[in-house]
DNA sequence: ATTCCACAGGAAACAGTGGTCC
DNA sequence: GGACCACTGTTTCCTGTGGAAT
């Protein structure tokens, strides 16, 4: 009987591989993902256009769900720009922040000025007062003389921040050429949420917005083609089965034209198919790819919750489908149970709704008469998952 | 027609951390 | 070294609510 490694290693480098190229099987290999968004690529251009002639542009709102390519169609005519300007004696300076990735109002200025140059020195990453860093900012823009284009990915975070801490830096972003003797700033918003422009203060909206750029959702049949050429790229020839691709298509553009996770699914069908030695993808390879896709979010997502969160988890399952009341009494339980100081039932009433938006458990709303109203929780996925997962948790081990 | 339950969930305040500035 | 800042995770206090029970 031969070593079980020595046997997987053996097998993966003599046999056969159906991939050639993992590369292309990557949502953000760029030149294929934008197909089909020739108009879209033509009216960023558009209205960026005015730098050329050494002026500035209008602000930019883009919207598109998941997947639909507007921020690589963004950073991609941008790039271009640049490189055509470069030579030029009027400097362009792209910066792009992730408002998601930037928990915080202070880390996305910070990573504006960063990207602006500006050193650990000049702009300290805490203790500095939001407006103080904003000053800094503008004047590094006003001396440099710099012309920056601001691409702010997911916004709609930032208007949460935004409302959350009652300082209006998307108002005060808008209103910064005001402020500029020389160079300038423009503004460009990409958000997933096409409803969100109603949170803003209608001042931000009326110079955010000045162009607005709408990504449509891909259908089915065009993220096929996408697929359909990732995949003569990507694999071996014939080495997916039609049936496999359209499945593909199928699952990714029933649920909102989300290309990244047409492509991803392909991926990891592929990636199975080639571990059990198969010498085609199919429909099976596909089916069970969008499972371990999904298994993976729920166990990845279980992980990273702290403890005490995880000790909520373990208290719905323990009395699965019932209300909040019980809930925390067998949460204070088990707090007892590792020696922790138990929360209180406000926190851990907000935790049950912070768990929810995550999907790992549902809530229902129930008007029980006299005997008041409660949310009756239950969990979403196996409980068996939540054991496994959280065997490897020391403080956990015992209770599970 | 009232009462009253068992919470939901908003608002504000607070403690603690890690920093700057003068 | 003291005033001040942003931010997170939490507590405290609070108002609101649909329908069974009376």
């Amino acid at each position: 009987m031969s070593d079980p490694i020595d046997r997987l290693l053996d097998a993966a480098e003599s046999g056969k591989s159906i991939i050639k190229n993992r590369e292309i099987l990557h949502f953000t290999y760029i030149p294929k993902t934008i197909q089909h968004r020739n108009t879209e690529q033509e009216q960023v251009t558009q209205s960026l256009l005015p730098i050329l002639k050494q002026s500035r542009p209008s602000n930019l709102l883009v919207y598109g769900k998941p997947g639909t390519g507007k921020t690589l169609v963004v950073k991609k005519v941008i790039s271009k720009i640049q490189e055509r300007v470069e030579k030029s004696n009027f400097p362009i300076k792209l910066i792009y922040s992730n408002a998601k990735k930037e928990t915080t109002l202070y880390g996305l200025l910070v990573s504006f000025g960063r990207q602006l140059g500006l050193s650990d020195k000049e702009l300290p990453s805490t203790g500095l007062a939001i407006s103080e860093v904003f000053k800094r900012i503008l004047n590094n823009i006003d001396q440099e003389k710099t012309n920056v284009v601001f691409v702010i990915d997911e916004i709609d975070y930032l208007a949460e921040l935004v409302s959350k801490t009652g300082k209006d830096i998307l108002y005060q972003l808008t209103r910064a050429n005001e402020n500029l003797n020389s160079g300038s700033l423009t503004l460009i918003g990409i958000s997933n949420d096409l409803t969100f422009k109603e949170k803003l203060d209608p001042r931000v909206i009326s110079s955010l917005g000045e162009e607005e750029i709408v990504f449509t959702n891909y259908d089915v049949e065009q993220i096929k083609k996408i697929l359909e050429e990732r995949i003569s790229e990507a694999f071996e020839a014939e080495s997916v089965d039609e049936s496999a691709l359209n499945l593909c298509a199928a699952l990714a553009g029933g649920e909102h034209g989300d290309a990244r996770r047409a492509i991803d699914l392909i991926r990891v069908a592929g990636e199975l198919a080639e571990r059990q030695q198969s010498d085609k993808v199919t429909e099976t390879h596909v089916r069970d790819a969008s499972q371990k896709i999904e298994e993976n979010k729920e166990e990845t997502s279980l992980k990273s919750y702290p403890l005490h969160e995880k000790l909520v988890i373990l208290a719905i399952m323990k009395a699965n489908g019932s209300s909040t009341g019980e809930i925390y009494s067998s949460y204070k339980n088990l707090c007892k149970v590792v020696g922790r100081d138990e929360l209180t039932q406000r926190r851990i009433t907000q935790m049950l709704s912070e768990i929810e938006l995550s999907g790992i458990i549902s809530g229902r709303l129930v008007h029980q008469g006299i005997h008041g109203r409660t949310k009756k929780y239950k969990l979403t996925i196996s409980s068996e998952m939540v054991k496994k997962t959280f065997k490897d948790d020391l403080t956990l081990q015992d209770i599970v």
